[in-house]
This record gives structure tokens, C-alpha cells and sequence, in this order.
DNA sequence: CAACGAATTTTGTGATCACAAATGAGGAGC
DNA sequence: GCTCCTCATTTGTGATCACAAAATTCGTTG
């Protein structure tokens, strides 16, 4: 006995998998924000029953990563400038934690590895890769907050990234244009080196509103973007069945 | 049209109604902290079929309000010291963030209301009626995060207190025997007043850090509370149901 | 008498079916 | 030409069924 130190027996039931891949293509901005979708859809498009789509919808839906109107199909949510607002400022607070607490515990090696994904990005983005340097960006922020070892906290701060999800590509010019990441990101690993748990949440926190405060102004107050791609709406209908890009593994 | 400005068509589903159940169990203290719950159990004792008790368990799972082994039945999760700690942190960083923002924005009209509950909490409580007690000290607190007016920092904040729920009851006694609750309020209520939002952050804070420090004195490292009923295992078995409080309205 | 193992029961999972409410298309009326 | 009504279709909801995996029971063995 005693031979599960690490979490054995991953769920790897249906409504886990539908759940995964509707998150992945959330994060991965697949979707557009207002687009709907319905059950039947999502089961057919994953070939699975009803069943599981719904339990994992539901969950979404509950998580703020969908919306759904009183008995109707879901859909992503169109954020609000206020809405923006208020996920930023629920953000700092938390993720503000996250890093004070990561900066007491940081051991070398959990720094090391926080330093290894620095580089990853710096790779990335000079590549001009910026599906890799996004995910990486996800992963440094992930590996910093799970140091902390507050899987509670944890669990919340994935459910504000995951509304936050399909804005965040709005980000990447801003990214590139001024890249203040990469200094950010070498004060952070300064502060855990030092277990300044002050200065790991400054730049947490002005990392957080300078990101959410720059996606807040491309925003108007009544739930539309800027460069919202505008092949929206109107689908479903015309010959071809426009082949969705989701997939289940 | 534009007959809904309070929001109409409330849900209906029995889904709702199984997740409106379990939650206000969870809250009242109707649970005994480890204890099991079976689907079909649950779904018997509400007389509704398995669908709709799957889809709010499940939905309770996600939100950390009920725990699951691999592919096994749900129980109250046994809480440690240190993820009592945990949720005070995040409780604190939450509920300040609202006691702030309500601060800022609060009317005389809501500030009225928030008093008209202090009142009736002082009843209560000189009343010894230790049920109404707790729940209108909860309605104090949300009517004052609802005055935030930031929805998805209420719901976050609903779910963190569906968490704690189960242990809540502990803290009766020393409401009771230490009685800082009347100052608070009333000193939360002038910071309203003059709307110092650091005030009502540092009260709510203090609040909070307070009682959950409290709690969590009370538990061990194990999992276990000190006045923990013992008769909380070994059911299900011998010659009586026991007829478990579980109603849907 | 304690520990192991096979048989039985329990329990979550996923698919399917029936149904009512909501949606959208098409036609009648002003 | 625009609005309103009606009917066919779409869509979420809840119940039921079949099944495999896990838990429990109980008999057997050392």
C-alpha cells in the first residue's frame, strides 16, 4: 500500500475528455466570443452521446466559462469592459497570493524549472512563434502559482483564466510590441530566490493589470471587442457543414 | 418586450432544485464532514431519477463542495488545518476585494438594509435562537458583497463559502462567548457611511481571518475536528433507514 | 482465529427514448 | 411591404436501461 504519492488513476471517463477538450479549445481562443453551441453539436462533433456533454457543459457553464440563456443552447460569454474590470481586479487579489506564497516555499530547484520556461518563451517569441510563447507564458504563470501549493487557490485562479481564455490572444501584439515580459519575469525569479514574497506579488500584480487593463480598453461597454473577426454569427446554414476544429483525442 | 428588468424565468430544472438541496444541506450543517453519498441514494431521497442528481453532484464536485475517490461515491470533504488556512486566505483576499468595492458604491437604502440585519441578528442571538442566528449573519455578509455589485466575485465567493460550510457550526460557541460581531458590523456600517473603503476591507479582514483562525484551531492535521459527532461512519446498516434529512421543496 | 479470495451486490457511466418548451420558417392579413 | 400568427423543427430535460468496475459479503484455507 501506500503507492499513490503521486495522483494514480486519472478520470479518464467521457465527461472528463468532453470537458478537456471544450477547455482546450477555450484556452486556445477556438472559439469566438457570442458563438453558440448546443449539445447535439458538441456531442456529434465529439462523437459521443449526449450524455457526457452535458454533465461537462453544465460545468462549464457553472465555471463562467459559458453562458446560457434561461432554457437555451450555451455560449461564449461577450465581456463587458466592466466585466474585464472586475475579472482583473479578482486576478490580482488572487494571483497576488499565489506568488507571496510561492516566494516563501520556492525551493532551487522549483526555481530552476521556472527559469528553464523563461527561456522557452524568449526561444519562442524571437522564433516569432506565438501559439508556443502564449502557452508558455500559461505555463510559467501555472508553475509560479503552483509552488505555492495551495490547490484550492489553484483551482480558482484556472477557473478565472479559463473566462479570461478567448481574449487573451488579443494580447499577443501587445506582447511583442512592448516586451516587458521577459524583465518581469527575471524580477520574479529574483524575489523567489529571495524569498521576497512583497516583491513577487508587485510584479504579479502589475503583470495581471497591465494585461487586463490593456484587453479592458480594446473593449466597448456593450460586449463587443475591437478586431472582433466578424464571420461570427451566420453559420450552420449553406452547403458546406463547416468542419469545427474540435477534436477529442 | 423589455418586461425582464429583474431577472424572469427563474430555473426551474430539477437539476436546480437537487444542487439548491445538497448546497442548503451543506450549509446547515446537515452533513457530518467524511460522510458518503451515493447517487441513487440521493436521487431516492429526493424521489427524482438519476439524471438530474448526476448533473448537480457533479457540478458540486467541481466546485470542491463535495470530494470523489477515482470513479467512487461522493463524501463531505474531511478538512485539515491547512486547507482551513488555505480558504482563509483566499477567503480574506476575496471578501476584502467586496468590502471595498461595497464601500465605494454603497446607497443609504443599501446601508439601511445592511443595518436591518444587524438588528436582527442581535435578536436573535439575545433570543438564544442560534439557527437564525447564522443565517442572517450570512445574509449580512452577502448583502454586503452583493452591494459590490461584481458578479463573478459574488459567485467565487459563494463557492468558497460552500466549502467552509460544513465547519461553520463550530464557530457558534465562540460567537456566543466572545461577542466581536456587533462592533464589527457596526463599524462596517460606517465605513460605509463615510464610504472608507480601506476601513471596510481591514473590518471584513479581521472578520474573517478571525473566525477562520478559530476553525481551524478545532482540526488537526488529519482531517479531523474535535467535537466531531462519532457516530458518523458505520451507517447503513441494521434495521432502521435512518430517515436523513434531505427535502426537496 | 486471522487472512485471503471468489461470488454477489452496489454504484457510477454512457446511450437511448419520450416529451415539452423554444425557435425559426412560411403564409395570411392589414 | 410589414406585422402577426401558425406549424414544423430544433433543442434541453429527465427517465430508463445495459454494462463494467469497485465494494462488500461470506466461505475457505493455512
Amino acid at each position: 500500500m501506500a503507492m499513490s504519492l503521486i495522483s494514480t488513476a486519472e478520470d479518464t471517463s467521457l465527461r472528463r475528455q468532453v470537458y478537456d477538450s471544450l477547455r482546450e479549445a477555450l484556452t486556445a481562443g477556438r472559439f469566438v466570443p457570442g458563438q453558440k453551441l448546443t449539445f447535439r453539436f458538441v456531442a456529434g462533433a465529439l462523437g459521443v452521446s449526449l450524455t457526457p456533454v452535458r454533465e461537462a457543459l453544465r460545468r462549464l457553464v457553472a465555471e463562467g466559462a459559458f453562458e446560457m440563456q434561461p432554457n437555451r443552447s450555451v455560449r461564449v460569454p461577450l465581456m463587458t469592459r466592466a466585466k474585464i474590470l472586475e475579472l482583473r481586479d479578482i486576478r490580482i487579489a488572487l494571483e497576488g497570493l499565489a506568488a507571496e506564497k510561492a516566494a516563501e516555499r520556492a525551493s532551487k530547484r522549483q526555481i530552476g524549472r521556472l527559469r528553464r520556461i523563461a527561456l522557452e518563451i524568449a526561444t519562442a517569441r524571437s522564433a516569432g512563434d506565438s501559439v508556443t510563447d502564449r502557452l508558455k507564458v500559461r505555463e510559467f504563470h501555472f508553475a509560479l502559482y503552483a509552488i505555492a501549493d495551495q490547490p484550492t487557490l489553484l483551482r480558482v485562479i484556472e477557473g478565472l483564466w479559463l473566462q479570461t481564455g478567448p481574449y487573451m490572444n488579443l494580447l499577443y501584439p501587445e506582447f511583442v510590441s512592448q516586451p516587458r515580459g521577459p524583465e518581469t519575469r527575471a524580477r520574479i525569479i529574483r524575489a523567489l530566490q529571495s524569498h521576497d514574497a512583497v516583491a513577487a506579488r508587485r510584479e504579479i500584480e502589475n503583470d495581471v493589470r497591465h494585461a487586463l487593463s490593456y484587453v479592458a480598453d480594446l473593449a466597448d461597454d456593450s460586449g463587443n471587442i475591437a478586431p472582433a473577426s466578424p464571420m461570427a454569427a451566420k453559420r450552420r446554414r449553406g452547403g458546406s457543414k463547416a468542419a469545427v476544429p474540435l477534436e477529442l483525442y
